[in-house]
DNA sequence: ATTGTAAAACTAACGACATTAGTTTTGTGA
DNA sequence: TCACAAAACTAATGTCGTTAGTTTTACAAT
């Protein structure tokens, strides 16, 4: 005896992503997202556990969308161009994604085992790219962090207009992944 | 005809700080911060305008905190010492106080006089440092933004916990400067 | 010493929020 | 048609930020 079907979750966190977009992270509580999906707040604890829940599974849901724009941007290429590649769309998805983007390390839990699971997904994919450069053990975990620290600085200080000046900042994301590329090959 | 001193705007930001640096920046409430000082919340009104008034305050002081920690580190130095230095002095400050180090990037408002003041500071500080290497123009500019982004990255992943392997975190910090002035010198 | 004054701190109240408990609705499978 | 379990609901509580209006209090001029 299968009950019946109300919201699925997919649902909710898209909807929670939408407004997280539009409106900003801060945007995502139970009473703007209720509001959103026609229901009561009370409601939403079918399906979520509270806000902290809520924040999870979006920020679950926006790395393993991150994931997706990095496996495909990678795909059949190797090196410096892989690399170049990854960086692209790593920028384009915080560019089209902001507030999803600021859930993916903003009040997560490392301990939780979906928040693991889906961010292990990511560091593995950049090692396998940057293997190619034949870094040896310790230098090639100390490569990975390096590239998500770039990639993670960048794209955060963009979001928070932390660029004053007028220079174009395509090109300075172009100079500092360069630069990676450069130094990486000691 | 002087009225009556009570709290100063020094008093509460430190208290703010410290509720930051403890408990978490969301622990950050008037209620929290009015508790800590022994007044209740309205009183905050007479030195702050509200929460968003409180947060910006906090921004300030802490890029003008973390200006003095890059400043007292390049003093002296020039070139890669400089760099290194400074690179340490920005993850020592994060360390030291993360909810502060997160509050001067967190719902800041760029357009704000006194943010942008602050920050500007920071900026020709580092424009300053890396002078050195005889970056023409743009490059300057690139590369002081690829150096924020670095550091920003870095501090700001270790704090989310986002390194999960055991590896040694320092090596892995120093890693990236190195690449990140082996690539300077193109 | 006394007193006026302006800032600072207060009480009271409101609306928005997250959350819990308990009730009602409803869709599906038997 | 009907049982039932999930889903959605109403009602209520406590916390928060904020505003309005009142009281307190320390300093400065008398």
């Amino acid at each position: 005896m299968t009950p019946r079907i109300g919201l699925d979750l997919k649902t909710i966190v898209k909807a929670a992503a939408e407004i997280a977009d539009i409106d900003g992270l801060e945007a995502v509580t139970l009473a703007t997202l209720s509001r959103k999906l026609n229901i009561r707040p009370p409601s939403l604890y079918n399906h979520i556990e509270g806000l902290p829940g809520l924040r999870k599974e979006l920020a679950v849901y926006g790395i393993a969308e991150l994931n997706q724009y990095l496996s495909q941007a990678a795909a059949g290429k190797s090196g410096d161009n892989a690399v170049r590649a990854m960086g692209e769309a790593y920028l384009t998805f915080a560019r089209r994604n902001p507030g999803l983007y600021e859930a993916t390390f903003y009040t997560i839990d490392m301990e939780d085992k979906d928040i693991k699971l889906a961010s292990e997904k990511v560091v593995n994919l950049v090692i396998q790219v940057l293997q190619h450069y034949g870094l040896q053990g310790e230098n090639a975990v100390h490569a990975t962090r390096g590239f998500r620290s770039i990639l993670h600085g960048f794209a955060s200080i963009e979001q928070k207009d932390g660029f004053a000046m007028e220079l174009d900042v395509n090109k300075s994301f172009h100079f500092l992944i360069d630069t990676f590329l450069l130094g990486i090959k000691r």
